[in-house]
DNA sequence: CAATGTTGTTTATACTATAAACAAGTCTAT
DNA sequence: ATAGACTTGTTTATAGTATAAACAACATTG
């Protein structure tokens, strides 16, 4: 019963989830991010951006068939920061 | 791999350690809880309040030696809802 | 009775989350 | 070739949330 802080970063469902769906997709593509957690794009950009700016994923942008193409991956920074906000969180959880 | 929505009362630092150790105490008095989660007596103030208005805890005032005394206890929907929350959450972290 | 301590609430403010509006380009059909 | 619809993603306006400082009400102590 320890209740460690959270990582506030990380305590958000939608980039929970985006991290939590990278850590066991090697990467993953905007559309499909969008498409899996049920987000808007716009709240998705948002979120990948502080993502990104905290170095927790890396985020590239190319072309497919014309059109933009946003990859995300996550970082062993990401991972790292996850891991802990797991063991974190099962102090909150209970048996 | 479900991200089901998590209960945004409950996913919060603070509330969900209030809950957490409600499941496991039965009951507790405010400073007890201001002890056990190092949060300051204002911040516990709102969320309590926020947690009695959703009708996941009650709370009893009384005295005890002279001075206020605030008690808290987990209601039945309080305990749904965080065992509902664990089962959430629990489809983000992973194996 | 003045000063300090206890218990908790209110409230001011900064922060955060979210979706609507926007941008920049592509495709399709006429 | 141009209008209109579509794709992909970003910016931004706004509502909501979290937090601690300020406050209140009373007790104790000296």
């Amino acid at each position: 019963m320890s209740f460690a802080p959270l990582d506030p970063l990380l305590h958000n469902q939608l980039r929970l989830a985006v991290v939590s769906l990278l850590v066991g997709a090697d990467s993953a593509e905007f559309t499909f991010i969008v498409e899996s957690t049920g987000a808007t794009r716009g709240n998705l950009s948002v979120q990948i951006t502080k993502l990104k700016e905290a170095g927790y994923i890396s985020v590239t942008k190319s072309f497919r068939d014309n059109y933009p193409l946003t990859t995300c991956k996550l970082t062993t920074k990401g991972l790292r920061a996850f891991e802990k906000y797991v063991e974190a969180i099962k102090g909150y959880l209970g048996s």
